[in-house]
DNA sequence: CGATTTTTTGAATCATATCAACGTACGTGG
DNA sequence: CCACGTACGTTGATATGATTCAAAAAATCG
């Protein structure tokens, strides 16, 4: 079961994990399922822990005051889900997080943080993980900021194949800022259509 | 010149720094001074130094195809500047950084960091700046995703009020991923109109 | 002052949203 | 196995927000 986040931790950073070491993080990282559609977390809870996906898919979506679900997530195996904001700074969460396939999810409780903090190579693998993550929010952002809905929709499909094979179109359309009719309309002219 | 670097240092982490430690930073940091206008990092350079903004302002931005900039950061004193993808990375960097007024920065260089990386209250900092940055960049994505232009900036006024004064019109518009013209707009029906 | 930068305004146009309807697939209970 | 409900996707008509282009007004700078 942790076996995928230990070579995880172990990709993203340079020093060795030691066997005692190992056994702390399985000690630490708790497994819990869930079923599709149950929220991990919901709108105006803390966010005690961060999840590592080991099977599954989960959206992580705000809802506005017309009632609807902005999605600003999606995550599948291999990644890390949570509300980090919520986490770190230990403020209600304005997210939702929801099991959109069946789930395996190890959890790392935030009172055992500092424990962590004395394994070298998962601090390595977190600093590389929040260096990413911010990288890859400033490039989501400058699409957001300068291409048109086909663009951007592009630009997803080079960036984040695994994950426009495995949701929905309406749910791709959403993490996108577009919506549904758009999205489909665009996808029929990619096909149809002479190149750009 | 380097005290406002050490207390913001300070002031980001728990450790407190050495009076040892502090040489290494003065040592580490140097000030260069640009004029209004000049660019700090040219699209395709790698970005090899991280700068830290004692006195000025910079905005950062993307040329597209049609040869519009798109700011996708406004940095002033008391920040860090420079294009975090490429420092760490070391791959040719997208983005022009220029100085919008006239600046004084303290930057580190990237052979520095193995050294800074020693000093606790750094690394600190380091972890908490990028936590910050991720958590921002989020909440300027779900701004796009979810609000219109005129929420959008007021969101921004909320937010970043010190930029909101810092920066003219059409360099804010930018930031916005909207118009001079319809902020221009957007401004006029806040003043003149009755609430929304 | 003249020159440049910044901001405003109007009209035409374009991209995307919205609303409403229909098509299709899938799975579950009868 | 069929019928029905639910989730997903497509299409068309219309509405709306934002861009574009052109021009001029206002502010700032040397």
């Amino acid at each position: 079961m942790h076996k995928k986040l230990i070579s995880f931790i172990q990709g993203h950073g340079t020093t060795p994990l030691s066997e005692q070491e190992i056994a702390v993080i399985i000690e630490i990282f708790t497994l819990r399922k869930f079923r599709k559609g149950q929220l991990l977390l919901r709108e105006g809870e803390v966010c005690k822990a961060l999840g590592f996906i080991v099977k599954g898919a989960v959206r992580q979506f705000a809802v506005d005051d017309k009632g609807t679900e902005n999605i600003i997530g999606l995550q599948i195996e291999n990644w890390f889900t949570g509300d980090r904001d919520s986490y770190f700074r230990e403020q209600p969460s304005i997210y939702n997080i929801q099991a959109w396939e069946n789930c395996e999810i190890l959890f790392v409780h935030k009172d055992d943080l500092n424990r962590l903090n004395t394994i070298t190579a998962f601090t390595e693998m977190r600093t590389k993980l929040d260096e990413n993550n911010s990288i890859a929010s400033q490039k989501r952002l400058l699409s957001h900021i300068s291409h048109s809905a086909d663009k951007r929709y592009e630009d997803f499909l080079q960036n984040q194949p695994q994950l426009a094979q495995r949701f929905p179109l309406h749910v791709i359309a959403s993490f996108l800022g577009i919506t549904k009719e758009t999205l489909s309309r665009i996808r029929r002219q990619k096909t149809g259509a002479k190149r750009r």
